[in-house]
DNA sequence: AGCACGCCGACT
DNA sequence: GTCGGCGTGCTC
């Protein structure tokens, strides 16, 4: 027997089957969705494969398969999805079912794996003036490092030829390491149960609200009906969205099936996982989420495959989980950039959820106090049903927002961040003993530097950008690549000293509280503070349970937290998100606002919401203002349609990046040029623009172009991008890579 | 990745 | 001639 295999490669070239002969040791271990090892060209170790198809005969002179995993991983249909997301998002198909696999069994993930290890015992052996400078300068630099790692252990003829040897060149360093006592620094035991200091009170179902009970009974129909329905479950923030996914996810789990509750990634704490499992147990949930382990990751995603936890919640890529009998997939704050892939494949959950439920029969709900404008409109035409929460669950009323003309108040004389009202607001709360969350949607101290006498602005050396002061460690950073250089006290170009620090960020922020308030407890949260493992979460409850007084944050503290004490929301500028050159600025506008909003007054006392902004009378803010997601949808889908944006029309954005600027402009316009004469000839309605410079037009020392077209996102438009990739870049190897991103999160 | 092939300039 | 440097193609 043929089996038709694909390599572990991302060329694109070699996105395509190869075929290899079965030995008769190995037919019954190999199906379709086997991971093998291959011997493939003139490669010295084996490649990493997997069968996509068996066949009879090939026309070619075929090699043997050298090796075969012992369990299988993925099923046909799964090869089939890898393959129509390949096709769908133009990649390889190998990348797509890399999602599919257990975490870190990949060769490539084993042989990394390998080499830190590898690297950890040298510098260990250093540490103990085993080996001298020469030989661990040579193991840093070379690429080949364990081949002379094999020098250390007195192992000369130990190649990198497979996983096997790897295994044995691993053991082999333990082994000298056991030698000379340093095993106990070498493997450090990793925590590999994510719940491990968990002791969760059981919980069980609540009443449901009339509202609830309906959105309940609707989703129950389908699932008994073996129906692939879309729900878009639309309630106000605070409306028991949970309660109703708890008890869907409790009849699919009686009825011995499988559930996928998606929620996004910064809302994946344990106090989301604890809700669920003081209702099931822990023994029935697995949680995904990139803060995971690989090893943690591992087990998860094994719990799964066993059948033993039929409850899967996870991020993203949970989407992927190898759940058997699925029953119902849940994708919770569905508006959420999260949802869709910014890596290789550029997926969006949505999409493939909606694949899954075709083919498997099940429903989906989709659950949003803001819903995209993509699932409302879809929601609107028909397509998905409508269940929406108007009420609070508790009946406490929703926050009662204001609104500060910022420039108003410059020209009342306070040229502070801080407005009037805003601060009146504080000093109140603070009185009260009650909770104030400050929200400013930008980390740093200063946004840019500037030279008052020559205008000179301070930018990366890597990116066409400004660079952000960031005051604790006196520099100033790069917030797209993370170059830092010293802060400025005097001028490059002209050598003035008439350094100005302009814009804000929460750390200026803090200052400027801890300065206006020098008496309340103040707690930061952004990318800054929050870079250790668990640190978001440890911030979050520092806030909750010491009772500080105000917690300033960047988006991070607008999702999905209830914080009963808080009844003051202060948002310091609420135009940093609308004046972006994105067609989506004032959906985030609006959806960042009501979030954030929704976090005040959770409880019996009431909430207030202040809102800053230089632009009041935006159609955005001011909707957030009245909390009416109907009125903004409509006046926003009517922008929209005139603008032929989504979810009228899709955006397809092709994007050219390389070191060399010509480079870019020949392939753009290479494929430019293609496009266009296939467009052409087909007759379809596209809009095709001409390659530009993208707004940022270098990060990272290389040059960015792009290409958009405006058009339906279907078969014929993939088709002609696919046959375009092949084209312009199937054969050589070029310095510029093109990725093509649809309906992409950012534009810049 | 790594080898073969073929093109072209440099050198015995 | 023919040696070798390098760009290009191919891998079942």
């Amino acid at each position: 027997m043929i089996a038709e295999v694909i390599i572990n490669s991302n060329v694109k070239n070699l996105n395509r089957t190869f075929d290899y002969n079965i030995p008769f040791d190995m037919e019954e271990k190999i199906s379709i969705g086997s991971r093998v090892l291959v011997k493939f060209g003139n490669i010295k170790s084996l490649e990493e494969g997997f069968v996509v198809n068996i066949k009879e005969s090939s026309e070619f002179q075929v090699k043997d398969i050298a090796d075969v995993e012992e369990k299988d991983f993925v099923d046909e249909p799964r090869v089939e999805m890898a393959k129509w997301m390949a096709h769908r998002y133009f990649c390889n198909v190998f990348d797509c079912i890399k999602l599919m696999l257990p975490p870190g069994t990949g060769t490539k993930d084993v042989q990394k794996r390998v080499r830190e290890k590898s690297l950890n015992s040298v510098r260990l052996l250093k540490n103990k003036s085993q080996i001298d400078d020469d030989i661990e300068n040579k193991i840093l630099k070379s690429e080949k490092q364990i081949k002379v790692l094999n020098f250390l252990i007195d192992n000369d003829d130990v190649l990198l030829t497979d996983l096997e040897t790897i295994t044995e060149v691993s053991k082999a360093i333990i082994k000298t390491l056991e030698k000379n006592g340093y095993v106990e620094i070498y493997e450090k035991q990793i925590e590999r149960n994510p719940f491990i200091h968990k002791v969760v009170e059981r919980n069980t179902s609540l009443n449901l609200t009339e509202e609830q009970q309906h959105a309940y009974d609707m989703v129950e129909n389908a699932i008994d009906d073996y129906m692939n329905s879309e729900f878009l479950l639309y309630g106000v923030t605070g409306s028991g969205k949970t309660e109703v996914y708890l008890q869907l996810i409790k009849k699919v789990l009686a009825e011995g099936k499988s559930s996928i509750m998606l929620v996004p990634e910064i809302s994946l704490t344990p106090q989301t996982v604890d809700r669920f499992i003081s209702r099931f147990g822990q023994e029935n949930i697995a949680v995904l989420h990139s803060k995971l382990s690989v090893g943690e990751r591992y087990d998860q995603w094994y719990k799964i495959k066993s059948g033993k936890a039929k409850i899967v919640i996870g991020a993203r890529s949970a989407i992927f989980a190898p759940v058997e009998d699925l029953g119902i997939i849940i994708i919770d704050e569905e508006h959420d950039g999260s949802y869709k892939s910014e890596m290789t494949p550029r997926y969006n959950v949505k999409d493939i959820a909606r694949y899954l439920g075709k083919k498997y029969d099940v429903p989906i709900v989709y659950g949003s106090a803001t819903p995209d404008m993509d699932t409302y409109y879809r929601a609107s035409k028909g397509d998905i049903e409508l269940l929406e929460l108007t009420k609070r669950a508790n009946n406490s009323k929703l926050p009662k927002v204001e609104i500060v003309d910022l420039k108003q108040e410059l020209t009342n004389g306070n040229r502070s961040m801080i407005s009037t009202k805003l601060y009146k607001a504080i000093e109140e709360n603070l009185k009260n003993k009650k909770q104030t969350i400050l929200f400013l949607n930008r980390r740093g101290y200063s946004t840019f530097v500037m030279c008052r006498d020559c205008g000179f602005t301070a930018k990366c050396k890597n990116c066409n950008i400004t660079m952000t002061y960031h005051i604790k460690q006196n520099r100033l950073k790069c917030h797209y690549c993370g170059y830092e250089c010293n802060a400025l006290s005097v001028c490059p170009d002209c050598k003035g000293k008439n350094i100005r620090y302009f814009g804000t960020g929460t750390q200026k922020l803090e200052a400027e509280i801890n300065k206006l308030f020098p008496k309340a407890s103040t707690i930061r949260m952004d990318v800054d503070t929050v870079n250790k493992k668990n640190s978001h979460e440890e911030i979050l409850n520092k806030f909750k349970n010491e009772n500080i007084d105000i917690l300033i944050g960047t988006q991070m503290v607008v999702k999905g937290h209830h914080f009963p004490n808080v009844t003051l929301v202060g948002v310091i500028a609420a135009d940093t998100n609308l004046n972006i050159d994105d067609y989506r600025a004032s959906e985030k506008t609006f959806q960042i606002l009501t979030q954030v909003a929704g976090r005040a007054g959770r409880e019996k006392d009431e909430g207030n919401v202040i809102i800053q902004t230089y632009n009041p009378d935006n159609f955005s803010i001011e909707f957030s203002k009245k909390q009416d997601y109907k009125l903004f949808y409509n006046l926003e889908a009517k922008l929209r349609k005139q603008l032929k944006y989504p979810p009228f029309c899709d955006i397809i954005m092709l994007g050219f990046s390389s070191e060399n600027e010509n480079d870019i402009k020949k392939v753009s316009s290479d494929v430019h040029k293609y496009l266009k004469s296939k467009i052409e000839n087909d007759n379809i309605p596209i809009i095709l623009y001409k390659p530009v410079p993208a707004p940022i037009d270098k990060i990272k020392n290389k040059f960015r172009w792009r290409i958009i077209i405006k058009c339906k996102f279907e078969d014929n438009i993939i088709d002609i991008i696919n046959n375009c990739i092949n084209n312009v870049f199937g054969k050589r190897n070029s310095s510029v890579s093109m990725i093509v991103d649809v309906n992409p999160n950012n534009m810049l």
